[in-house]
RNA sequence: AGAGACAGUCGGACGGUUGCGUGGGGCAACUCACGAGGAAAGUCCGAGCACCGCAGAGCAAGAGUGCAGGCUAACGGCCUGUGAAGGCGACUUUAAGGAAAGUGCAACAGAAAUAUACCGCAACGGCAACGUUGUAAGGGUGGAAAUGCAGGGUAAGAGCCUACAAACGUUUUGGCGACAACGCGUUACUGUAAACCCCACUCGGUGCAAGAAAUGAGACAAAAUGCCUGCUCGGCAUCUCGACAUAUUCGCUUGAUACUGUCGGUAACGACAGCAGUAGACAGAUAACCGUCUAUUACAGAACUCGGCUUACAGACUGAACUCUUACA
RNA sequence: GCGGAUAUGGCGGAAUUGGCAGACGCGCUAGACUUAGGAUCUAGUGUCAUCGACGUGGGGGUUCAAGUCCCUUUAUCCGCA
């Protein structure tokens, strides 16, 4: 996942957060708005609920990895932030087909 | 053979595909090197470093430490000892100064809780009930009742006397010392300091979001305001200020570094020589998936840096041959 | 990163300087009253092998005695930035 695509401030989170829409499903959350840049950045946000820093580490860089996979079919210009619900672990197959699911429901795959 | 005791190590490996961070090379495409722990954790101590001008003086308050000697940059850490407690033993544990400076507290029970005489025992008086005196053996209460036990002694008793033991004080000897051994004296002074307190020693504050540089916006032309934690003294800054905003650069990683050997030391550790490598991010890298190895790996993720302590931990392994029991020779 | 606080029956919340743990309120259970329900009144209500023992988030320690003092640990909450 290249730097560019990444959400970096904490005032872009707040602008999310108080902007977006949201998409979820029983194992993640997904909130979205419409960016004024052309490029699309994408965001994660673990709560230190989800589990000791280990298990935090991991769920955030399997979100990473599933999103890297994709991030070309995504379209431009949203940013997004991905949010695990429950307390476990996850397969990755988990993951990509939760984060397919949600971003079809937001009509944002090209 | 069984059961223990002590010291220590490792903490997944290899291969493939796709990726990430830092640094080097290259015009570029790209390529090369390196990339989490023994606890990185808890934040319980100690330092370095930075700023408060130097980190200051005195007083007060507050906090901490508390057997001895040594080690260490320092410490509340470590080592070797001493005493005490536990264990048949190898060995383990130990906040272990002062209760004879003072104050407080000790419920209930019990006659009495730091001072005493309820029952009792004995003598004397009395027909008797009982009284007076002596006593602290025995009884019961309690965590604790003027040391325990045996003999002598006595009206009955009592360290009143003696032996053994206990506690305390002390001469001598040994030890750097904590203390120990022997002798002598005494039998008083309940416990609690992890209650206040006393004694000895230590401690200025704030923490890398410290702080320095840069850019921009803003404010003020004021001698009173702010800072050095309370008070007193003494001092500092303010013709620019400047975390108000940005998060660009620095601080930022080679350090009281680890390992190996020799020497000194019982040891902690020290000296010398050799050799080894070096995470440094800023929404934050070290990963995702697959295969093989019996295999779905424990606890767990650096954020300025070190030295400790404490806590968590699947499984695997090593050393010295240290103790006890049983069997056989 | 730095600093602070709290934890007691089912719930809230007491317990003085260490001295009978569960005061008080709510809830719950049973009974009375009522045709019935509510309200009201009365009694009970931590656990267990019920003489008694164990119980103040967990584990140790000091003390004759610990909810209270000390150490350690877990969880929750809060403050600074």
């Amino acid at each position: 996942m290249k730097s560019i695509n990444r959400l970096k401030k904490n005032y872009q989170y707040n602008y999310v957060y108080k902007h977006a829409q949201s998409v979820s499903d029983k194992n993640f959350v997904m909130l979205y708005c419409v960016s004024n840049v052309k490029v699309t950045k994408v965001g994660f946000s673990v709560s230190k609920k989800y589990g000791k820093a280990v298990m935090r580490n991991r769920i955030r860089r399997q979100m990473k990895a599933a999103v890297a996979a994709k991030i070309s079919q995504i379209k431009d210009g949203y940013n997004i932030i991905f949010i695990p619900r429950k307390n476990q672990s996850y397969l990755f197959a988990e993951i990509t087909e939760s984060f397919d699911l949600l971003l079809h429901k937001a009509d944002l795959i090209l």
